[in-house]
DNA sequence: GCGCGACACGTTATACAATAACACAGGTGC
DNA sequence: GCACCTGTGTTATTGTATAACGTGTCGCGC
């Protein structure tokens, strides 16, 4: 199950390019890519789906870099800050970005019977609520934008 | 402020209003609307904008109608199942529905400064994410949007 | 009346999510 | 040396949510 499409892919070289796509982007941006900060990014590309804090805490308490919630919510922090990694607010969970160091406001694919999560793209502010928003002088800064079902791979599946 | 467009408005008409319509609504579809579930709903109409579960579970408990968190999960969950309240997921928090009875897929203006909460309605699986979707055969059942930004009332205040 | 299932509620305990607050360690610039 | 900044280590606490099990009540068929 991939994040973009919930196809199947080579696996190691998405996981090497999306770390060497966030070394290049923090050597550019002039941003400290620390050891913990890269374990959790690998760990989020690994797993390719929405993790949780505490999943991440666990794996990096076993391997001895950081034992203590705030370890893991740091890692995780900067990684959303910068766009290397996103939060499903629907889940509490953290995913890796797809298309990281694109300047980019992402939707969200969720799928509630294999918890796979695809990656897509979409107008800033977009349609409808832009318009609404507009209406009333709201002004948006951030959309949250989350679609939960079931993916192709699960169709047809017992529940 | 006003759950539907951030206006002012007459208070006590939209409690009893909402209160009127639910009731209606779980006679004609057979449900029992509890003295917990009311309050609960109650609860919701009076603070007109984004509560948390213990912060409702508080209130119950100074009335005697229920001390433990699966009382209120239970009321609100019931709330949300028949669409009479939603969750707002970036705020892990609830509110009463601006249009109970109608089945819809609402969407929320949610403001960071005095937390406010503003109900659109949404084309169901609208725009881009829907064609997404459709191009890699994934079923969508609910979507979750929260546009996060600053209200008209909030606009120019100090941060 | 009695047994039965369905549903709501009560209670205990626990898991998972997130942050506050403070200490320390390593670089950088002066 | 020293002030400063950033990142990490640690303790403690708060907030959010659910599992699991027991109790009460109502309606229904017998």
């Amino acid at each position: 199950m991939d994040s973009l499409g919930f196809k199947h892919h080579d696996h190691s070289t998405c996981i090497s390019g999306g770390v060497a796509a966030v070394i290049q982007s923090c050597k550019e941006a002039g941003l400290q890519f620390t050891p913990v900060r890269k374990r959790v990014l690998e760990l989020l590309l690994e797993r390719h789906r929405a993790v949780g804090a505490y999943e991440i805490l666990d794996t990096l308490r076993e391997e001895g870099l950081g034992s203590q919630p705030p370890v893991a919510y740091r890692a995780l922090d900067f990684l959303v800050k910068h766009g290397f990694a996103h939060k499903i607010e629907r889940l509490n969970a953290f995913i890796a970005c797809a298309h990281p160091g694109d300047n980019h406001s992402p939707a969200f694919l969720i799928c509630r019977s294999c918890d796979a999560v695809a990656e897509t793209a979409t107008v800033a502010a977009g349609g409808r609520l832009g318009q609404a928003a507009e209406e009333t002088g709201f002004t948006i800064e951030r959309t949250v934008l989350e679609a939960e079902g079931v993916c192709p791979n699960c169709q047809g599946k017992p529940e």
